[in-house]
DNA sequence: TTGTACGCGTTATCAA
DNA sequence: TTGATAACGCGTACAA
């Protein structure tokens, strides 16, 4: 019984062949249940390959057909729910096509990116569906067009390339959130994101994730159409975990004119937010509002339930991998984009100071819509 | 420019060694820095693979290593944040290896298992990281070991497949979980669990995931020694989604003799616990306590801020692929254990009608210790 | 309907 | 150090 180092090597066609007494590609035929077989042969071949446990290597007929039924997902970071969740949606919808997905996680860093990228076409992936880090630097997905595979953008726009994009619409629901906080009197409104793509440097209301963006232009286009001023310092990067939270929310609860409301950027800053809130003791909404730009199941339970934009990410994953498989069967497919809404709940309130009662949820959503 | 669809086909090693003026192994050699290649050959060829583009086919390379860089993990949903984490860990280390992941999720149904583990066996994967839907029906996990192909069991034991495992001791947790709830007066504690596996059927409390059964291990042992009956109707499946879960709490609360206590199996489950108490109108701990047998960043913020057991999940994840790849390696491996830690928060307390002022959290922990 | 022979792109063998 | 040649396991013209 030394015999465990020894592979008993996967059986291949040709032993399935030899043993049903065809050719090779007879066999082949058989097996792969396409070319023209008798009946009594491929019963033989069939009967020979169960006996023989034969299994088919991926890795060979991937060779020369060209595709691998893979599909590679680009992301920043699978733990985050939002990627998590699209991430479902991929790989359901993938599998049911009988594709397999490769991952990789780029913590939004672009050399990450551009590796994992290199190295899904080194793996011949049949078609890679990425939500790229920045839209600035793009070169490595040109690359993925050049080489004639379907690349899908999920989630960000990227300007200078030419791909199908599954976006949310987010931009519209922003500014309906900020509307909300302006119609209960708020005029300092802070933003606060994780993205670190762009270092701290604030330029202008145009940042290198398209996703975020949006979310500013929502903000934005809200505050001046009612002639409420920017303010850039109102406007935080970098979130990225609990400590660099709570430093930027002390920085802006220190300035002299601090805002009254905070808009997360999404549920994981959401999160970071009201804990730094809470452990300042400062009561949300009584004290300050939040507003995520971004849903989470954990919304409903929370102190207070958060109020929030609900995006569809299932179905935007499952969108992503409808449009990648299409592309790879050649069928031309066109960016789509999804609604998100804004779900009212407990976190926001009238600023402080601000007399007036409570709203009830009823009347608040009028004052929405 | 009609040559869009003439695409300029990747150069090959072939065109490299022509360019480079050079036999094709030599070519070979050079890119792959193995042989002995003369320093002059050696910048020559990387020089002509350069200006062509040149790009290995890890398809190809696979074929004749037999080993593709890349590990498969199957679990049951990576939409649940503690998979997604535990996913996190493992694509970090694999990727720091210069692997790949293939990822599949099962949604805990054992058939989709088995085609996962065979497509991923046909796809020559160098190994596998699963944590199986059942205990009791594993064929296709002893598929794997007769390939000789690395298994790593996550999370989960299988008692008949002699795998490594990296998993987490949660018994003890779970009993020093359920030993809180006994010193605040608890007699009657329910378990409410999103295992589908076993179907209704309740089997002693033996159930098809071992990390469920650990739970209830722990929380049965507590309970005998400390001489109080174990209520099999109040040990509840099939929590598997909110709805699911509100038709079980009814049926608790609805009993002859109610709990007054429940402990959830993990973060989801005990999400939608809280959300079916709330619509109820029941207040945590005041009418009912819940305790996780899982943590969640979101159990600091809830209302209240739940109780729950702290699992290295990301670390678990690490280890399992740390164990990957070293079986890849040839080295030989053991099973590992992590330590799961019991986090007081809010959400337990006295049951109704029990005497005494709520413990401060302090004093909890003395009587837990 | 069946089988032969070749190609896919790479690494491995082995003689020169 | 080098290069021709043979695998790897499969699909697939093409001929029989």
């Amino acid at each position: 019984m030394t015999a465990s180092r020894s592979l008993p090597r996967q059986a291949t066609v040709a032993d399935v062949a030899r043993r049903a007494g065809v050719g090779k590609s007879t066999a082949s035929r058989a097996l792969g249940g396409y070319g023209a077989v008798s009946e009594e042969v491929r019963d033989r071949v069939l009967a020979a390959a169960e006996e023989l446990g034969y299994r088919p290597n991926e890795l060979a007929r991937s060779m020369n057909t060209g595709r691998s039924r893979t599909i590679g997902v680009v992301v920043g970071d699978v733990e985050n729910p939002y990627f998590s969740v699209a991430l479902r949606g991929i790989s359901d919808t993938a599998r049911a096509a009988g594709y397999d997905v490769v991952l990789a996680n780029t913590s939004e860093r672009l050399a990450d990116e551009r590796d994992a990228v290199r190295f899904f076409l080194d793996k011949r992936v049949d078609a890679m569906i990425v939500s790229p880090a920045t839209s600035y630097d793009t070169e490595h997905l040109v690359t993925v067009l050049e080489a004639s595979r379907p690349l899908v953008l999920l989630d960000r726009r990227v300007d200078s390339v030419d791909a199908v994009g599954v976006r949310v619409r987010i931009a519209a629901a922003a500014a309906q959130a900020t509307e909300l906080l302006i119609g209960l009197g708020h005029r300092r409104i802070a933003f606060v994101s994780a993205l670190t793509t762009d270092g701290d440097r604030f330029s202008g209301l145009e940042t290198a994730v398209s996703s975020v963006s949006d979310r500013l232009a929502g903000l934005v286009g809200a505050l001046q159409s009612n002639g409420i001023a920017v303010d850039p310092d109102l406007i935080r990067y970098l979130a990225v975990d609990e400590a660099e939270t709570a430093a930027i929310i002390d920085e802006l609860l220190g300035m002299a004119d601090p805002p009254t409301a905070i808009l997360a950027s999404d549920a994981t800053v959401a999160l970071n937010v009201l804990i730094a809130l809470r452990s300042r003791r400062l009561s949300v909404p009584r004290d300050i509002s939040v507003i995520a730009f971004d849903d989470s199941p954990w919304a409903r339970i929370s102190d207070p339930p958060l109020t929030g934009i609900t995006h569809p990410i299932y179905e935007v994953g499952v969108t992503a991998a409808k449009a990648a498989l299409r592309l790879i069967d050649g069928t031309s497919v066109s960016s789509q984009e999804f609604d998100a809404e804004l779900t009212l709940r407990e976190s926001h309130g009238r600023p402080k100071g601000v007399k007036g009662r409570m709203l009830e949820a009823g009347e608040e959503r009028e004052v929405v819509r």
